[in-house]
DNA sequence: AGCACGCCGACT
DNA sequence: GTCGGCGTGCTC
């Protein structure tokens, strides 16, 4: 019985996020595989769809429809891929081929474009206008004006012109032009001779024309090995001594080679911690690690040694790190110990270079993948281990459907390879500790750093005090500008870190640090200006605007939040001589400008860093021996059950930056809430006591990890539309869960107006809902015949509450 | 996502 | 009377 494939199309909708049925013309039936990308027939038009599986029956009472073409020689989508895709797009609420476009590289996502042509229908003057030269035009209504595009439309229902779909796979691969000679040694020789005396280079590329293996060489290969020009070669390919041919090469990403490099050595922590994830490698268990390692205390060796153990079971290994980190510092030291056999997979590749690492993994050429979230996907084979450094990074959960977490893919992949999950950090998020503490992860601790180095001192500035004490400047205090020009003096460097996160603002005392807060959330209250209230973003709450603190009476209540730039400015003013680097989003916009600034600093040419949070992450500056925190509070005032977990974090590894080497290190932190538990306890770096006391409060509140939760948001130009929506949502939740479930909501977001829309949210805790994927299942049916414009997103476990 | 079908208001 | 607005529903 003739096969029917089974077909996901490239239509991101409720209705077509089961696979569609169409026949396999005959010429396409030996080679067609699951996995493959095809162009189908939809409707009136072409797209592209990806083939899931054949049966020889369908549910479908219609003429099917045949597949147009394949795009591909072999599946992009292995089975493990394609399952995944399916248990992703079950656990995130996205649709099945939008998972399985995230997925892949994005070369091979195929687009469609539209061409417009002219019929005989048309009259001269329409043809004069509309088609100036006489032929086809593409049609893309997003780069032609309203006019042109309404005029054609026009002529299409007219009848006048016809539209035709082109599938356009961008998936290009690169060549270069490869040398073989089909001559005998013999008749290379007869030539030489011939030529030798008037032409030497002719002569020289036939001698290296008879030690030619039989495989093709690239030509600027033996361009260079004979010493001869390209012109010398295309001379010879006239004279019929040799071939050309298109020879496959990758865009290569690495330019210059890396110095290789033997394991360190481990110290007693490091090791036990390598032996019991090669116990694990090598038994083939699909078991988990918590690497809790203080900064400093050599976990990257830790990784290293443990990947070098899967190599030799003749396993591959994954190693995840946050985007940030993914500096060439990282990946070389990478390189350096596993050399070729490393594929490194970032945004910052071109497309093409992207796709060329990928198909590296796919063909099993690389067996160590660096990269970061997405990497998560790497077509590797044989697993044999997955590492996931920093792993309470917010950058590892996707902000966009499919809203996917990187730590839970990486779980998943282990389990289907039974190989071991590392999952690394100096701070793990709570939730992650929560489940080592349950025994689903064994945890490896390196409490002790590298030679012993000691911690730095870490001084707390009360602002509040400073600030009462100095007038003027808002964002130094004497004792931090005292140390920085000690600093100076002495020739080493500081790094300055200015919390710019939730520059959204919230009421907090100049005088004695109280932040506004809900009476029922516990959660600071948010600044709005339209109409002038105080709003908590969880239950709704909403109050006046206070003029005076309500704590010690004092009228410097206002908003918080302040600039690089002003700051800059401002340090400038006060330290005339110092020579200060500014690192934040728009000095770092440039391609390379964030390592180009790196660089500038590790040479010395500034004294002073001053960065928002991306300096916290990674960077190794050995002449830097004091660290500041400007301003530790921004993170804390935000409304997010997370912002002392955030803020404790952020405080550690930023302090983990001072005094490297012999030189030990200073760290200030400036606050206006210095008996806060998050800033005292990144104090002492004391993260046990942190997780301990943090646990206490999210137990209080409800909150991850005791509870699981679902953010929901509707956007839309139209406030009121956007409302509307969310209160129809809510509705449609409070009915089917049950009253275990704690509603929150809906409330507009942090940030009202994002991109000219207004956002509403509601936020579900819960421990169990069976009903709960229906339910959401049904708002997802629901928002698909909503007006126009509005957007539901559905985040499972979202990371940003605001 | 596109696109057709179909039902309402403002124009040649 | 028709043109064109966009709400609704379908694509194997």
């Amino acid at each position: 019985m003739a096969q029917i494939a089974q077909v996901l199309v490239d239509v991101p909708t409720m209705q077509t996020n089961d696979p569609y049925s169409y026949a396999i013309p005959d010429q396409l039936a030996d080679q067609l595989q699951p996995g493959m990308r095809v162009t189908v027939p939809f409707g009136h038009r072409v797209v592209s769809g990806v083939v899931v599986g054949f049966t020889t029956s369908t549910q479908y009472e219609g003429q099917l429809k045949s597949i147009r073409a394949v795009l591909d020689l072999a599946p992009v989508l292995n089975p493990e891929l394609q399952q995944l895709a399916d248990w992703l797009a079950q656990t995130t609420y996205a649709f099945r081929i939008t998972c399985i476009q995230t997925m892949l590289p994005n070369l091979l996502k195929a687009s469609v474009e539209r061409q417009i042509v002219p019929t005989n229908e048309l009259t001269a003057t329409e043809r004069a206008v509309y088609f100036p030269d006489g032929a086809a035009r593409d049609f893309d209504t997003s780069k032609l004006d309203t006019d042109t595009v309404a005029g054609l439309l026009k002529l299409r229902r007219a009848g006048k012109v016809t539209v035709t779909y082109q599938v356009k796979d961008k998936a290009s691969v690169k060549t270069t032009p490869g040398i073989t000679t089909s001559l005998a040694p013999q008749q290379l020789e007869d030539l030489k001779q011939s030529v030798a005396t008037r032409a030497p280079k002719q002569a020289a590329l036939l001698t290296y024309l008879q030690a030619l293996p039989d495989h093709p060489v690239p030509q600027a290969k033996v361009a260079h090995a004979a010493g001869v020009s390209s012109a010398v070669i295309r001379g010879a390919e006239t004279k019929g001594w040799l071939k050309r041919t298109p020879l496959e090469v990758y865009r290569d990403p690495f330019q210059q080679p890396v110095k290789p490099t033997t394991p360190l050595r481990l110290n007693a922590e490091q090791q036990a911690a390598v032996d019991a994830i090669t116990t694990a490698v090598t038994q083939r268990q699909a078991k988990n690690f918590l690497v809790e390692g203080v900064t400093g205390s050599g976990k990257t060796e830790v990784y290293l040694q443990s990947i070098a153990v899967a190599l030799q079971q003749g396993r591959s290994a994954l190693m995840l790190v946050p985007e940030i980190a993914l500096t060439p510092q990282m990946t070389n030291r990478v390189k350096a110990r596993f050399g070729q056999r490393v594929a490194v997979l970032h945004s910052g590749l071109s497309k093409g270079e992207q796709y060329d690492e990928w198909r590296r993994i796919d063909r099993g050429e690389a067996t160590v993948v660096v990269g970061a979230r997405s990497a998560v996907f790497a077509p590797i084979q044989h697993l044999g281990l997955i590492i996931m450094d920093e792993e309470h990074e917010s950058s590892y959960k996707q902000d966009e459907n499919p809203r996917y977490h990187a730590r839970d893919v990486a779980l998943w992949r282990g389990k289907y390879h039974d190989c071991p999950v590392v999952l690394g950090s100096a701070t793990p998020s709570l939730e992650t500790r929560a489940r080592a503490a349950k025994g689903l992860y064994t945890r490896l601790v390196l409490a002790h750093r590298i030679n012993d180095r000691p911690l730095p001192t870490v001084h707390i500035i009360d602002m509040r005090a400073e600030l009462k004490q100095h007038q003027g400047d808002d964002d130094f205090s004497a004792p931090l500008l005292t140390a920085i020009q000690d600093r100076l003096d002495r020739h080493e460097q500081v790094v300055l870190m200015l919390n710019r996160r939730g520059f959204s603002s919230f009421m907090m005392c100049r005088d004695c640090g109280f932040v506004l807060k809900c009476p029922n959330c516990d959660i600071s209250l948010t600044y709005h200006v339209n109409p002038r209230v105080m709003k908590c973003h969880y239950c709704g709450h909403e109050e006046a605007v206070p003029t005076v603190c309500p704590n010690c009476r004092s009228r410097k209540i206002r908003y918080y939040g302040t600039g690089t730039q002003k700051v800059e400015t401002a340090l400038q003013k006060l330290l005339p001589t110092a020579r200060i680097l500014r690192m934040d989003v728009d000095s770092t916009r440039r391609k390379g400008a964030h390592e180009k600034l790196l660089n500038q600093f590790g040479q010395h040419d500034a004294d002073i860093l001053l960065g928002t949070q991306m300096i916290a992450k990674g960077l190794d500056f050995p002449n830097v021996t004091l660290v500041g925190v400007l301003n530790a509070d921004t993170a804390l005032g935000l409304p997010d059950f997370r912002a002392s977990e955030r803020t404790f974090q952020l405080l550690t590894q930023v302090s983990g930056r001072a005094g490297r080497a012999e030189k030990p290190g200073e760290v200030y932190i400036q606050t206006f809430n210095p008996d806060h538990y998050a800033i005292q306890l990144a104090r002492t770096q004391d993260y046990e006591r942190f997780f301990v006391t943090e646990m206490h409060m999210r137990h209080q509140g409800n909150y991850p990890p005791y509870y699981y939760a679902i953010q929901l948001t509707a956007s839309h130009e139209d406030e009121s539309v956007a409302a509307k929506a969310m209160y129809q949502i809510l509705a449609a939740v409070k009915q089917g869960l049950s009253d275990q479930a704690i509603i929150l909501g809906p409330t507009p977001k942090a940030i009202a107006r994002v991109k000219r829309k207004y956002y509403y949210q509601v936020v579900i805790k819960y421990k169990h809902e069976p009903h709960l994927k229906a339910v959401l299942d049904q708002i997802r049916q629901g928002s698909q015949r909503a007006p126009r414009g509005l957007a539901v997103a559905i985040d499972a476990e979202p990371m940003n509450f605001m």
